[in-house]
DNA sequence: TTGCATTAGCGAATTCTTTCGCTAATATGG
DNA sequence: CCATATTAGCGAAAGAATTCGCTAATGCAA
């Protein structure tokens, strides 16, 4: 039965999640009106979809409300890091440093963003000591 | 026909390539090997997916020689690249400094990670002024 | 209520990835 | 050179992910 046990989005589920954490509740309409932004794509897709992501618990659904409405089951802190992690083990052997340096240089942080990972740094580097 | 142009590698190309990475030139045997200590496969699927790979082009293969010899198409580095800015596309919105941030706060990096991390955040920092 | 529009659901088709059996080609040791 | 093992190639099947047509259910406005 679930035969997706540790469920790691796929392309278009990431696309909707990105559009529930977004608005954090909506409907399969609005869903689909948000991601045919970017991917051109057809209503009954993306119910098709919703269908299949609350089977593998991706998305919670209200159906006490017409229309039904949706929600990201997970938060998109939880899910990124999972993704980043994946990532990270499966293109840099599990060490994030390489990551972080890769990308840092490949594309320009901005000066905040700069200023806040020195900060980070700091904290790390003191914990560790 | 060439119906992929801007190929990201899939799931079980990533895993060839990586061996390919390291080794730097390898025939199908020797790769066979090296991903079947992680992933559970046989011999013929190995060289199908080479074949695959090479058809997509992302390996190059030298077949003046026997066993016939294979490399990955493109550096590591510029994979890797690819492979982020996609993540970052994907998950981040395009922020690095998210990425950054969430990845070191996640996993712990190693103080010589963090040391270099640190020096290089200095260096974009100039650059910036 | 009735008719029309929107929403929901389902099964089947499509596309992409991965798998492997089977055969052919090539190398190797005796 | 022959027998046997190893390597290469191919097509087809199995598995995912994604797509969509068609129908059913529901909502809404006249």
């Amino acid at each position: 039965m679930a035969r997706h046990s540790s469920t790691q989005p796929t392309e278009v589920e990431l696309e909707i999640l990105r559009t529930l954490w977004d608005q954090s509740e909506a409907a399969a309409r609005q869903i689909h009106d948000s991601i045919s932004e970017n991917r051109e794509t057809n209503y009954s897709t993306t119910v098709k979809m919703l269908a299949v992501m609350h089977e593998k618990s991706l998305v919670k659904r209200d159906d006490s409300v017409r229309p039904i409405l949706f929600r990201a089951a997970a938060s998109q802190k939880k899910t990124q890091t999972k993704l980043i992690k994946n990532v990270v083990q499966k293109v840099y052997d599990g060490s994030v440093g390489s990551l972080v340096m890769q990308a840092l240089s490949s594309k320009k942080a901005t000066k905040e963003e700069l200023a806040e990972i020195r900060e980070l740094i700091e904290k790390l580097d003191q914990e560790q000591k």
